[in-house]
RNA sequence: GCCCCCAUCGUCUAGUGGCCCAGGACGCUACCCUUUCAAGGUAGAGAUCGCGGGUUCGAAUCCCGCUGGGGGUACCA
């Protein structure tokens, strides 16, 4: 890493200076799914800015919700971590594991009388919001039995009766001073005795997130803006526990390009399929750091020590962003351009490739990546120096598979035929030739060989291409080609 | 319904009272290069800074209202 920067940076004074000596932060998935770009880009945010002061990265992951979380999401998760580059410090921490902290500040706060149980069965409670519905009013749990004695508490719960644990919130505004969305602040009116502790002993979301990130000394939290409303809640609890709130950093959401909430609809939103789709993980963690966060100076492309010593939270902002696939797949395609040969052929994954010579290999590869933009997209152009064509594009088919073209394959074929050295100058000089003699342009005659050998209009300069695929392959492909098309011509 | 947040080119953004009749990037258009497609080069279109009121000598920047968008409102996370 590089020496850090001197103070002048914003992010050294103020508010985050009081915890900036030690900060620690963590990333906080549940395994209900696989890792969502939104969830990748909080996980990045929470690393860079660990990485930016030298603090620790935990990982945690909230599984207390045990209908929906499954374990085979959560090597998924961390798979999708390590391959985008976000080392964690400590962890994976389990909720599910840590049962008896939560018991134990549950307890607490009920000696405490900061929390109590409350005995009211999920039918009344539903039967209280339907009646709070139709009167048109928000549905505020009454607080009822925050007036039962202890003795009454105690003996109602030995006695077997099922009660959750509710946690007593002060009477009073509570303010969030959050570093992205500026300050907050909530009536108490809006904010109940919500439930820390299930009727079955599962501490729920708002509860071990807070015991959590007190017992781990989290100095701040950076999210999503979905939470920022559950916030004042996280403040009370912190304060009942008798810590000191994180700093709070709460991110705009990532939108797909209608608007809406980014999902499969708009092509992808896990990293696993950007993954599959041949994104590179520098790629696609540059794009997603400047979803909200801007280092100003016009700086766009950004290795990872860069974007470390640049990050800052209040260089983030607060608005919502869409998620462009364009803008992606452009700085894909920059990123493949930069890869060295040998991680590219690794990154490729196409075993099938070690068939070919290591020279015409990197020759393809030198003819055909400037033109491509994901690794998707590399293999398949690289697929034509290992078989021929099985398809031929049909607007190709329209304009160049006339009687004519079929002619002019072979003419060419011919004049190749007897090139020696057969070198790409030396053909281009015969194809020149030929065509001066014909009076054809040489787009005529070179569009149909390129149709025979690739099956496409596009490809790189077509000589350099015989080169590499060599004269017994190419000359093979145009006469058949040729064949081809005098057995079924394509009409003028 | 109630509560909270957001609002600069199509998109990501710079911009924190005068340097901005708004800068960069992706995308788009044209031209150059050229055997095709990219890449590259050059030029260009594209935002009355959501709307309406204030404050101020002066506002994209501060305040209020409206509109639009998003989120939350569980014994989910």
């Amino acid at each position: 890493m590089k020496p850090r920067e001197k103070s002048s940076r914003p992010d050294d004074t103020g508010i985050i200076a009081a915890a900036m000596d030690s900060v620690r932060v963590r990333f906080a998935p549940s395994p209900t799914g696989s890792l969502h770009v939104g969830g990748a880009r909080t996980a990045l945010y929470n690393w860079l800015f660990a990485r930016r002061h030298s603090g620790t990265f935990i990982l945690r992951i909230e599984d207390t919700d045990v209908e929906r979380s499954r374990k085979e999401l959560t090597s998924q998760i961390l798979e999708a971590m390590t391959w985008l580059g976000l080392s964690w410090d400590e962890g994976p921490y389990f909720q599910s594991e840590r049962y008896a902290h939560y018991q134990e500040a549950a307890n607490r706060l009920i000696d405490e009388g900061k929390a109590y149980r409350a005995f009211e069965t999920p039918e009344e409670l539903e039967a209280e919001k339907k009646r709070a519905e139709a009167e048109g009013k928000a549905f505020r749990y009454s607080g009822a039995c925050r007036a039962l004695s202890r003795e009454e508490s105690d003996r109602r719960a030995a006695a077997g009766e099922k009660f959750v644990i509710r946690l007593l919130m002060p009477e009073e505004t509570i303010v969030v001073n959050d570093v992205v969305q500026g300050r907050a602040e909530f009536s108490p009116d809006v904010l109940d005795d919500f439930v820390l502790v299930r009727s079955d002993g599962h501490p729920l979301y708002h509860f071990s997130v807070c015991v959590d990130d007190a017992a781990m000394g989290i100095t701040h939290v950076i999210r999503g803006v979905d939470h920022l409303p559950n916030t004042p809640k996280h403040v009370a609890l912190f304060r009942a526990l008798g810590v000191k709130p994180p700093v709070f950093a709460h991110l705009g959401m990532i939108l797909g390009t209608d608007g809406k909430k980014l999902s499969k609809r708009h092509g992808a939103a896990g990293v696993e399929e950007f993954r599959e789709m041949g994104f590179l993980p520098q790629a696609l963690v540059n794009f997603l750091a400047l979803l909200g966060w801007s280092p100003g100076e016009d700086r766009e492309r950004m290795t990872t020590e860069e974007m470390i010593s640049l990050f800052s939270l209040e260089r983030i902002g607060p608005s919502p962003s869409r998620f462009d696939h364009e803008k992606l797949a452009w700085m894909n395609g920059q990123s493949l351009q930069e890869t060295p040969e040998p991680e590219l052929l690794a990154l490729l994954k196409a075993p099938e490739l070690s068939a070919l010579p290591e020279e015409t290999l990197h020759a393809a590869i030198g003819l055909h990546r400037p033109r491509t933009k994901t690794l998707v997209e590399l293999r398949k152009a690289l697929s034509i120096y290992l078989e021929d064509p099985a398809e031929f594009d049909p607007a190709g088919m329209k304009k160049f598979a006339r009687r004519e073209d079929a002619a002019h394959l072979r003419t060419l074929a011919a004049r190749l035929s007897s090139i020696e050295p057969f070198t790409h100058t030396g053909m281009e000089e015969a194809a020149r030739a030929l065509a001066e003699e014909t009076g054809l342009k040489l787009g005529a005659l070179a569009q149909p060989a390129r149709l025979a050998l690739t099956g496409s209009l596009a490809s790189p300069p077509l000589f350099e291409m015989i080169e590499v695929l060599g004269k017994e392959t190419a000359l093979r492909r145009m006469l058949s080609f040729a064949g081809r098309i005098e057995a079924n011509p394509h009409p003028h």
